[in-house]
DNA sequence: GTTTACGTTTACGTTAACGTAAAGTCGCGC
DNA sequence: GCGCGACTTTACGTTAACGTAAACGTAAAC
C-alpha cells in the first residue's frame, strides 16, 4: 500500500493557488515534500499541511502564525518542560480566535442593518419613483 | 454643545498604534480629520471608523477591504441604482464572513485536541516520572 | 531663552507573500 | 531528432502597511 503522492501541479489545481506559492512555503520551512530525482512528490500529510496554511490564512494569520498553530499538533513538543508552555500557547490562541469570531459576528450584524436599509430604501423608491409606463 | 475632538496621540494611545500608522490612513483616504491651523482634530465620527479599521484587520481584512465594507453604511451610495449592487455585496461579505467561522471553529477544536493531548501527558509523566523526592 | 513635548511634512527603508521572466532538464509522442 | 508539456532553479520585481529618520513649527515649563 504505497502512500498516495501529488504532483505540485495537481496540488495548485485543486487549492487554487500558483505553483510558486507552494514552492515558496517550501523555501520558508513549511512543507518538506520528497524528491525523485529532481521532482517534488507531495504526501497526503504535506497536503494537509497546505490545507492548514490556506485555512489559517483565510482567518488573516499570517503564514508563520499558521505553522506555529499546525506545530502545535506535533508531537515533537512533548518533552514534559514545554508542555505547560505549550498549554498557555493554546490559550492564547483561543482567545484571540473567539475575539475573532466576535468581531466577526459584529460586523455580520452592521451587514444586517445595511441590508435592512437597502430593502427599505428599494421599497420606497418601487413605490415612489418607478411609474412602470414614463 | 461642541463635538468632542481628539488629538493623534490620544487616538494611538487608545488604539495603541502609532501616529504614523494613523497619518498612514488618512494618506489612504480613509479618514478626514479637520485641521486646525496645522494640526488634526479628530471628530468621534473618525475615531470609530479608526476602530472599525482595525476591527477588520483582526479578521484579516485589508485596509482596502475594511473601507468597502464601512463605506456600505454610507447614505453616500444611495443612488438606487447601486443598491441592488450593494445587496449582492453585501451577501458576499456575509458568506465570506461566515466562511471565515467555520475556519475559527475548525481551528478551535484542533486546539481542543491538542490540549487533551498535553493534559494527558502531563498527568502520565506526574504519575511516572515526578517523583519530588529524587 | 532654551529645553521639552507634541505636532507637522518629506522621503527613503523594510517585510511578507508572492508574481514574473529567463533559462535549463526530462520523458513522451511522432 | 524535435517539439511539447511539466518539472526545475535563479533572480529580480511588486504591493501593502507601515517603520524610521531628518528637519521643522509651536506652545508650555523651567
Amino acid at each position: 500500500m504505497a502512500e498516495q503522492t501529488h504532483t505540485i501541479s495537481e496540488l495548485s489545481r485543486e487549492f487554487g493557488i500558483t505553483t510558486r506559492t507552494i514552492r515558496y512555503y517550501e523555501e520558508k520551512g513549511l512543507i518538506h515534500p520528497r524528491r525523485e530525482g529532481q521532482t517534488r512528490l507531495y504526501s497526503t500529510a504535506d497536503r494537509v499541511r497546505i490545507k492548514l496554511i490556506l485555512r489559517g490564512k483565510r482567518i488573516g494569520m499570517s503564514l508563520e502564525e499558521s505553522v506555529s498553530v499546525i506545530d502545535l499538533y506535533d508531537p515533537n513538543n512533548n518533552n514534559a518542560t514545554q508542555l505547560q508552555a505549550l498549554v498557555a500557547t493554546v490559550q492564547e490562541r483561543r482567545a484571540a480566535l473567539l475575539q475573532q469570531k466576535a468581531d466577526i459576528d459584529d460586523t455580520l450584524s452592521s451587514l444586517g442593518e445595511v441590508e435592512q436599509l437597502c430593502s427599505r430604501a428599494l421599497q420606497e423608491n418601487l413605490l415612489v419613483i418607478d411609474s412602470p409606463d414614463s
